[in-house]
RNA sequence: CGCGGGGUGGAGCAGUCUGGUAGCUCGUCGGGCUCAUAACCCGAAGGUCGUAGGUUCGAAUCCUGCCCCCGCAA
């Protein structure tokens, strides 16, 4: 089939390349443009795009498809379907009715719950028991088109944003490339109006934990926030990043470590304990509680967070 | 030149300011204790102190260049 790609970070890499390998004919890749990422401010181009270079893929990063060149080229393409994911810019009315058959989002919840920027992480935060990725007709919302399919998938008790979005990565990547063989036979579906919920994006400062909360919710933060924002407190002052938690039970004053070894550092909280089992002091590697607790002496006893 | 921290036995750190025999926690190996053990006790191995040069009687420590890692910011 003749499409158009519209995509940026990982998530959406994964799904062009099975796009590619499923043989289709993918005439124009639109991406957000090279920003300044990393130590130094270094333009670093999206992994879309070097997916799509690297391929041989003809690639555009317009600031903008309300324009009208943007739209010329988009016509020019001729494709049949566009596919979205992740792609980081508004598509307007105009651009939706481009393509013959429209356009296919590729986003990782059920709908209706989660629409918007960051469905994984709020899906971990909210303690989900299951999450999906659903394929969709795009139209004029946010996230609010027609299902075509939905697939689902169990969140495990230990799982981090990291390893959800590798999961439902391979799960949209598989389930665009089947949505398009079978695109004839597939029936569009309303969402229920009934549990729309929106996953606002994520900011540094929900990420800085907060101690008084249940250990059950620290412990789902501390995963939902892996890798970005990160979550983070203080140690002695200084930022301290957590990677890796889990709740256990106990009691104690929030933010004290009542214990700090092999196992984990343990830390108090508004209601049971947390188990801190990956962590990263700021100039430092991430760092298993094994190897964090070797060379802190006294860290028994001490306060998080300030 | 965005701001900042750091590279010391296998891992994590101290020592650097105030140059003078390289230390701690953990791991590894050997032995002991124990019904037993990831626990405890005793002992051992293992380090060109990122790298190149400079200063000095003497440099992990002071000076300069280079390489690498990381926090913040974006």
């Amino acid at each position: 089939m003749k499409l158009i790609f519209a995509g940026t970070p990982e998530f959406a890499a994964l799904a062009l390349k099975a796009l590619i390998d499923a043989g289709h004919d993918i005439p124009l890749v639109l991406t957000q443009p090279d920003r300044p990422a990393g130590r130094g401010m270094k333009l670093k181009p999206s992994p879309v795009k070097e997916v799509a270079l690297a391929a041989g893929l003809r690639v555009e990063q317009p600031l903008s498809l309300k324009t009208e060149e943007a739209q010329a080229m988009l016509a020019e393409a001729g494709a049949e379907v566009m596919v979205v994911a992740a792609y980081g810019l508004l598509l307007p009315k105009a651009v939706l009715e481009i393509p013959q058959r429209g356009c296919l989002n590729i986003h990782a919840s059920l709908l209706p719950r989660w629409r918007g920027a960051a469905p994984i992480q709020r899906a971990l935060l909210a303690g989900d028991a299951q999450t999906g990725i659903t394929i969709m007709q795009m139209d004029v919302g946010l996230d609010t088109g027609d299902m075509l399919s939905v697939h689902e998938l169990d969140i495990a008790a230990d799982e981090t944003a990291a390893s959800l979005h590798d999961r439902l990565a391979v799960c949209g990547a598989e389930a665009i490339v089947a949505a398009l063989a079978g695109l004839d036979a597939l029936a569009p579906v309303k969402q229920p109006e009934e549990g729309v919920t929106y996953a606002h994006k994520l900011t540094k400062a929900e990420a800085l934990v907060d101690w008084t909360l249940p250990a059950e919710q620290v412990a789902r933060a501390i995963r939902a926030y892996n890798p970005v924002p990160g979550a983070h407190t203080l140690l002695a002052g200084e930022p301290l990043k957590l990677w890796m938690a889990q709740a256990v039970a106990g009691q104690a004053e929030p933010g004290k470590v009542v214990r700090a070894d092999a196992d984990g550092v343990v830390v108090g909280c508004g209601e049971g304990l947390v188990a801190l089992s990956q962590l990263q002091a700021a100039g430092g590697k991430r760092l298993a509680a094994r190897e964090f607790v070797a060379g802190r002496a006294s860290l028994a006893g001490t306060r998080l967070g300030e």
